[in-house]
DNA sequence: TTCATGGCAATTGTCGACAATCAAACGATG
DNA sequence: CATCGTTTGATTGTCGACAATTGCCATGAA
């Protein structure tokens, strides 16, 4: 099939719409582009060195997944999460993702179970030699949560929050340069879904994910809280 | 502002690929463009009477609304619903909806209550009225659920459900031509919903709703496997 | 008859240019 | 000096044309 692995690496990026999508789409997730800043099509199309066409496609794929906020005649811009946003985007995912508990406990197969408890032995492994360093074990819980909604076989599921969802949430952990948080509980909390779902009870399964992620939300809120506080206090 | 009430008929369709965008969406939904047929670019362009270009950005918008299927190079025909598809759909709404009606009966205003009544009790003149034409009454339910997602105020869980999702819901309907199907438990399950909304009842709103979309899921699936035997039976 | 191969037509992807629209800078006027 | 209208500059929306890729069809050989 393939003689080298080189190329132009991703396997199905035949088209420079879609190529400049996901440059742009990383670029906006890693904090390289501001958010808030605003985009033209002129200055990408300079700057990615392709006519507005595909760039213009690209950024329509964006808007849709609503990395960027475009308003007709006037301009595009990378979106801002505001508090209030990001507490929506928790709430859709304390619904979203209990329902793929649920379902992961009824089809997921006996490999997938595997990987996952993989997964788990790996972020405790990281836990216990860098203790502080968080960044890698938040990768890691989304990728906890990425197989369980695999693992829910709902194509449709997997769409909503892998494809759409998830760049928000990576985007949040930018924005908000969001810093670890509870990783014992979360371990622990993994751990019990992971059982609940070997164990094939949906309810407990959906349950505990709901508490988890609501948990989740909660820790945030309260940080968010306690970080404008700390802001009040310092221009006094 | 607007001497007269002609023009364009509606607020904010300032572009072209917006138009035919809300044109093409329309022709989808309401099965005048046949599921699983292909269109071409210059089909559509020819028909529509516009260039390429907007009618690209529209179908890079229906793609992303998952009304059409794209593959590159190759060309895009109008989503075929599979059964498995729209079971799929269901567990989506079945998790959102509920969060949603949770929410509602945390955040729903006194005047947005009135409104659901209003809707319940014309949903109810109707069903006395003409007890057969169930067209009607579809459409009403979705402004029913319609209404509730509004009323949850999260910002997030309307787009998901009113942008995304609920243009499928109908999609199936003319896809499946879904008939009428339990209209007096219906009306009863939207009552009880109303009613725990009313009085606050955010746990009580969340566990009707879920059961209410559950059922019509079940009914659904019911009536698919009766039609499948039924076809059976013609054959032999 | 069936399968492989080559060419051909159609469609998609990309580009550059023109027209419509908006935002801000500038100047005029009360 | 502030406010309003105008103008200018840039950006977005739209269009037609060219290049690249695909699928089909005919032709020929096994």
């Amino acid at each position: 099939m393939n003689s080298a692995a080189s190329e132009t690496a991703s396997p199905e990026v035949r088209t420079l719409a879609e190529r400049v999508f996901q440059q742009l789409q990383d670029a906006i997730v890693r904090g390289e582009l501001a958010p808030g800043s605003k985009i033209t099509e002129p200055g990408l199309s300079r700057a990615y060195g392709i006519s507005r066409g595909p760039l213009r496609e690209a950024m329509r794929r964006l808007e849709a997944h609503r990395l960027i906020e475009r308003v007709p005649h006037v301009g595009a811009r990378v979106v801002k999460l505001s508090m209030k946003e990001l507490l929506e985007l928790f709430d859709v995912r304390e619904a979203l993702e209990s329902m793929a508990a649920r379902l992961a406990a009824e089809h997921m197969t006996a490999q997938e179970i595997a990987g996952l408890r993989e997964v788990l032995a790996m972020h405790e492994r990281q836990a216990d030699l860098k203790k502080g360093e968080a960044y890698y074990q938040r990768e890691g819980d989304l990728d906890f949560h990425y197989r369980i909604v695999q693992g829910s076989h709902n194509r449709m599921l997997v769409t909503l929050l892998c494809d759409d969802l998830y760049y928000l949430v990576r985007l949040y952990r930018t924005q908000f340069s969001a810093s670890g948080s509870r990783p014992q509980r979360a371990f622990v909390e993994h751990h019990r879904i992971v059982d609940a779902i070997e164990a094939g009870d949906a309810e407990l399964a959906e349950l505990l994910m709901r508490r988890h992620v609501s948990a989740s939300r909660t820790n945030v809120a309260d940080r968010y809280a306690a970080t404008l506080k700390q802001e009040a206090e310092a221009t006094i």
